[in-house]
RNA sequence: GGUCUCGUAGCUCAGCUGGAUAGAGCAACUGCCUUCUAAGCAGUAGGUCUUUGGUUCGAAUCCAAACGGGAUCACCA
């Protein structure tokens, strides 16, 4: 039983015997003791004041001596005014370090039965993934990683948005002034140079509707007539009809963005079950469209526009389908869910996709409920800030867009630039340190843009992000790489240590058991990380534990030990720091190096 | 304008279902490498938790309003 249970039982039981009043274990909550007294866990009496009928200080003085006296597991107390801490035994604390070192599956949580599908990334295929992605990316990945360790049955899948009047922009653009490039013979990775005529049909855009507006059109006419656009348009028209050409153009440039995708995805550690494309699915969300029509659930407006009412939901009325019975952005997703469902019957889809589209998923839940689809009810909307740069937005039009390949090198430029100043490659070869760098790199790209809470938005300052000292990836990176010069110390003298090395050990020095705390707490951490969707949790404890472990190293020395038991204690909770660190920060996609 | 959301130290963020004198990191200042990696540790300074009411033994936390950011309310995706 989990300590926590153990001591609120006892609580209760106390309650009970001392003044007659019946609280659930369950209800009696325990937490942790400030730092400046003495003590691992407080509870708090005022509440029971009324009922008991005598002032919080008599009760935690009454409480504190009884469990002192019937529960083994408490050492000492001390009330102050109404808060009763307790202190436990160092033998208990020995007790549960024995016990998750030798749990091997500690942290990782019981087969709960449920299917949980994780979708992210979901790009578009005309530009380049950019730092909001990879906020998307880190978020996605981190979260089914955690869900899994929370027992749960993931499939991780990516939707990609290949179809629309976008794409055909940069598919024009590339037709006009290509000249037949291609990634091979510019030497451009894919999806930049996709991307880069993307920016092209934008700015050659510009100019016509510029043009137009001189020659005395409304701005709003012009943007309609320009050229260009209507080129546009007519090119989507000729892809929906399957126009040999178009789609042989769509289907090169789309390889080539994917190519690029893939190394990208790649280069950041992330990856996916199933891929999902909404030129395939748009037409099952038509199917849905004509399912409700004949369910008498959506409605069809004179033009012959089909529209759902969700005035009963508090939302607007919403249309699922244009009079020309072209599909919009909902009528895809419609269909990509029914897609899904038959393809992973979940209890919970997981969307993870940016707050601005909190309305849209509104909608789409609320439009399949009417549809009367049962897994309606399983879809969760991850909804995450977006991320602000010091200039303020970014926005792709003026060119404020953090770019995600170049950003990744610059970190590793970063990581390799200060590991050379600080002199800590002695005896790497060119491979090692290359490797290095990027797991450097990476730690603190991620962890900077995983340790905030999802749902905030947060700003992304470049002169913090490369940061590697205090809260930040490298900092538990550094954690666990200290921790491995040891353990390769222990191996080289020949010291093994199981539970048996350090039985006789009995007084824990005040660091020592701090880190035990965090480590015993672990499985509550990842479970509380699963139940909010919340990546931050597990990094926030990632540095609490590096932090916890940082201050026993400082303050204890392990080789310099005479007391052979104590020695192989402490090198044992070495292991399980750096074995914690590393399960924690894998469920974050960071990787930590053996030295650094 | 309707709906949603955020407002904590100079800056970036923690603060769990209400609990003690609100915590970290960065930036500033001071110590600690002849000892297991100083990308570390310890310390100083820094706060009217936007404001005002309410709920209660107790509010950064819950409720309401105001002020100030942001998102959304597209036959864009």
């Amino acid at each position: 039983m989990q300590l926590q249970n153990v001591l609120s039982q006892s609580i209760s039981q106390a309650l009970q015997a001392l003044f007659s009043i019946s609280v659930d274990a369950s209800q009696i909550a325990l937490q942790p003791t400030r730092k400046e007294f003495a003590g691992t866990f407080t509870f708090v009496t005022f509440p029971y004041t009324k009922q008991v009928g005598k002032g919080p200080e008599q009760i935690g003085q009454a409480l504190g001596e009884y469990l002192k006296e019937n529960t083994t597991e408490v050492k000492n107390f001390n009330v102050v005014k109404g808060f009763l801490n307790l202190e436990i035994e160092e033998k208990e604390w020995l007790r549960l370090f024995r016990g998750l070192m030798q749990d091997e599956n500690y942290g990782q949580g019981e087969p709960s039965g449920r299917n949980v599908m994780v979708e992210y990334s979901s790009p578009n295929t005309n530009k380049p993934l950019h730092l909001g992605h990879l906020r998307n990316n880190f978020l996605g990945y981190a979260t089914a990683e955690i869900l899994k360790a929370n027992g749960h049955e993931v499939m991780k899948v990516n939707l990609v948005n290949d179809r629309g009047i976008h794409i055909c922009k940069s598919m024009l653009a590339y037709e006009k002034f290509g000249n037949g490039e291609t990634p091979e013979s510019s030497g451009i990775k894919g999806d930049h140079l996709v991307g880069k005529y993307y920016v092209l049909f934008d700015k050659a855009y510009k100019e016509q509707v510029e043009e137009l507006v001189a020659q005395g059109m409304d701005k709003e006419e012009a943007k309609k007539k320009a050229p260009l656009m209507l080129e546009a348009q007519d090119m989507l028209l000729k892809w929906e009809q399957d126009d040999e050409a178009v789609v042989d153009l769509w289907k090169q440039m789309n390889s080539w963005v994917y190519a690029g995708f893939d190394q990208t995805y790649r280069n950041i550690g992330v990856d996916f079950d199933k891929f999902y494309y909404e030129s395939q699915t748009y037409t099952l969300g038509k199917e849905r469209v004509e399912e409700g029509l004949q369910k008498e659930v959506f409605f069809k407006k004179p033009d012959g526009s089909v529209w759902v009412d969700l005035t009963g939901e508090g939302l607007d009325e919403k249309l699922l389908l244009r009079a020309d019975g072209t599909s919009v952005y909902i009528t895809q997703d419609l269909g990509t869910a029914e897609l899904k469902y038959n393809d992973f019957p979940y209890d919970q889809s997981v969307y993870v996709v940016a707050d601005e589209q909190n309305y849209h998923f509104q909608v789409l839940q609320a439009t399949l409920k009417k549809l009367g689809k049962p897994y309606a009810e399983g879809i969760y909307h991850l909804s995450y800030g977006m991320v602000d740069l010091p200039s303020g937005k970014m926005k792709s039009r003026e060119g404020t867009v953090v770019d995600a390949d170049e950003l990744v090198q610059e970190m590793i430029d970063t990581a390799r630039q200060q590991t050379e100043e600080l002199g800590k490659i002695e005896g790497f070869t060119e491979e090692q340190a290359k490797e290095l760098y990027h797991t450097l790199a990476m730690g603190a790209l991620k962890y900077f843009l995983l340790k905030v809470d999802p749902k905030k938005r947060m700003l992304f300052n470049p002169q913090e992000s490369i940061d590697f000292r205090g809260n930040t990836g490298p900092f538990i990176q550094y954690s666990h790489a200290r921790i491995s010069a040891i353990l390769r110390k222990a191996g080289e003298m020949g010291i093994t240590v199981d539970v048996s090395a350090f039985d006789k050990v009995e007084n824990l020095h005040e660091t020592e058991q701090e880190v035990i705390v965090q480590l015993v707490n672990y499985p509550a951490v990842v479970k509380e990380a699963g139940n909010l969707f919340a990546p931050s949790v597990i990094a926030n404890y990632g540095y609490e534990l590096a932090k916890a472990y940082n201050r026993f190293y400082q303050e204890v020395s392990i080789f310099n030990e005479t007391d052979e038991q104590a020695r192989n204690f402490r090198i044992a909770l070495s292991a399980m720091v750096a074995r914690f660190i590393r399960h924690s920060m894998s469920l974050l996609g960071i990787e930590v190096p053996e030295r650094m």
